[in-house]
DNA sequence: CATGAATGAGGTTTCATTCAT
DNA sequence: GATGAATGAAACCTCATTCAT
């Protein structure tokens, strides 16, 4: 098969990449041997190491791809709906990111926590998480100056700060789906939102 | 009578335990061999082996002392502070996990995700984290509730849903100290009592 | 009529060869792969399979396209200059063997070396090896003769020896050129021609 | 097998690089696979790996060995012959070079020519190498020192060219015996013995 | 009991060769 | 004819585990 075009390698390199990402879902980076990413891919060892030097690259670009899918989801959900409401706001960021992201809400929390754990070994793939989450910081250091000139919420807060705790949040909803089953997504919102402010916490003398 | 007591064998498997973790938050799970611990503890093959069926058993051993470990620290955090306001407990838990937990919060953090890569394919392992995670949102619940009866935070909002959130929040703030150098937690801290509660959302008209 | 000329194909079999030799002289037989060959034939993987069934082939023609060399090197040196005294003769068939057939003295001992050695495996290569050596020792057994017969050497050894022990100082030659530097070949020359005759060890009473 | 002694450690190397040189002498070092070398050694892969940290190592472990048997063995083919005349000695380097160096004179030159071609690539191959032949050439020195001196050879000649000459010779009818079979090592040194020296050479008007 | 040498299945990667385009 | 992507056997090496001493 010579004279390939361009379009197909990019075509290959995405359906082993993709196949990475189905094994690594289900059995994690290191449990994950270069001949499972070859069967599950359908081609032979050679040919996936004709798009990729070695298991640590392709491991990168499954980090890295996943990681721009991410922050996309993330740009989407906030920018896709302009006129919600703070707790709104807040319900769709955890189920776009949860399910919007994959089809399976599981496999993104499982690959996104062997991606942290990937990161404290290589600086690239902690690069390319990192990237994501600063990337995600922004679109909601956005939304919440966006809420906050709509008078949606209060101007008080520093919105860099409410846009890391909302970050944390979100993360830790992630690492919780990923444990249990059947997290109540939207209770968790409700949690978040039913949290005291500081205006309150003044009002009740704390 | 046994021969070397029971006392120096809880000795010895801790001895093990120690190394282990030292290994994994060092290079993770998976690319720390059983050569690796077996070095670090200075012991032989055969005595790990005589401790530890495999390597398995002894993931798993640290993966439960260490949610054993997390579990405490937040009883601790929670318990020893009773009179604390609501940002003062706030401050507390966060700086409680990440430092007391550990002599470094970047292992916490490690091994935290370490442990959650590695419950997604071990049973036993999922089920160390998720107890942690129950017992520590039952302490936060106990504190939510106390907070709440003594007036210290407005008694709207559900204590299982605000726990809940808060322990996302948690998680999502050790996601975040192992990725980026220097998170500020205090920031966090703030940032997250900043965020608008359901009162001033209804008085703001959103 | 064939169809791009047989002359084509000849000089595409050679543009393969002459890569396939700078590529063993710089790497040797096994350390050189066929895609280095392909690489620097600037050839395409097919074309070169056009030409050569695989890789034994290929260094069978090397092999023996450098004995065929070596012999006509030999016999140049020793035809070209019929007239020369004994330690003439010997310096010429040195600089000549060393730099004539090459333009580097370093790559032709490199590749005889690497010939060698694979003689060990390859009848083909072997017989290529031997009968350049054959060559090589019936064009210095004339020279013999012919110094002999002109007087410029005694009668009394049989030329068929000693053309042999030349051959086998000359191949001593080529292997200590290879592993030292800036071997001192005048030196050498001066050193056989001072190694002690039977007529002077009978003189000397030996 | 644990607490095993020095001296196990010791026989243990020296089995597997027995059986690296019997594959070696056999097939070239690169066609040489460790599976080879482990399948002859009657050793485990792991076994081998504890002794070499990879095929590198256990190349440059056979060179050396031969090397220094090498040099082992030129010593002592010159030091136990002292009063020998001179087409003796020659003889006697000739036969102790090819026969008493090994069992089979044709493992000897197999082995040296496949130590030539990896000498080309790895640096300590060629030092090991390297340092054979200097220590050969030393002891030949030393011989026709000894030989000027007590006047069995004239003393004309500069006994470091004389030595080198000798070498070449010596390694030449190495390659020699390799790429021939049944070399007539006697003719050889006949042959040798019987190239003019500068004395007749003038005598006879060269 | 402790030791650590030995095991060998299985991991990653290479490379000579083929064949659809 | 020419191309070069694809193949897959086989290379090198690791490492969890065992067991003779």
């Amino acid at each position: 098969m010579p004279r390939v075009s361009e379009e197909h390698r990019v075509a290959r390199r995405q359906q082993i990449i993709d196949a990475a990402h189905r094994c690594i879902v289900e059995n994690g980076f290191h449990q994950t041997s270069m001949q499972d990413v070859i069967n599950e891919s359908g081609l032979s060892a050679g040919a996936v190491y004709r798009y990729f030097t070695g298991k640590e690259e392709l491991i990168r670009a499954v980090a890295e791809k996943a990681s721009v899918h991410f922050a996309e989801a993330m740009a989407k959900v906030v920018s896709e709906h302009p006129s919600l409401s703070w707790d709104q706001a807040l319900a769709r960021l955890l189920s776009g990111l949860m399910s919007d992201l994959d089809e399976s809400r599981a496999g993104t929390a499982r690959l996104a926590v062997q991606i942290w754990g990937e990161a404290q070994r290589d600086p690239v793939v902690a690069e390319a998480a990192l990237g994501a989450l600063v990337a995600a910081q922004r679109r909601m250091h956005s939304l919440v100056v966006q809420l906050q000139d709509t008078g949606r919420i209060p101007k008080s807060g520093d919105a860099g700060q409410i846009s890391q705790a909302l970050l944390s949040f979100l993360l830790g909803c992630i690492v919780q789906s990923m444990l249990m089953e059947d997290v109540d997504l939207e209770g968790l919102a409700h949690g978040l939102a039913a949290l005291p402010s500081p205006v309150e916490l003044e009002r009740a003398g704390g």
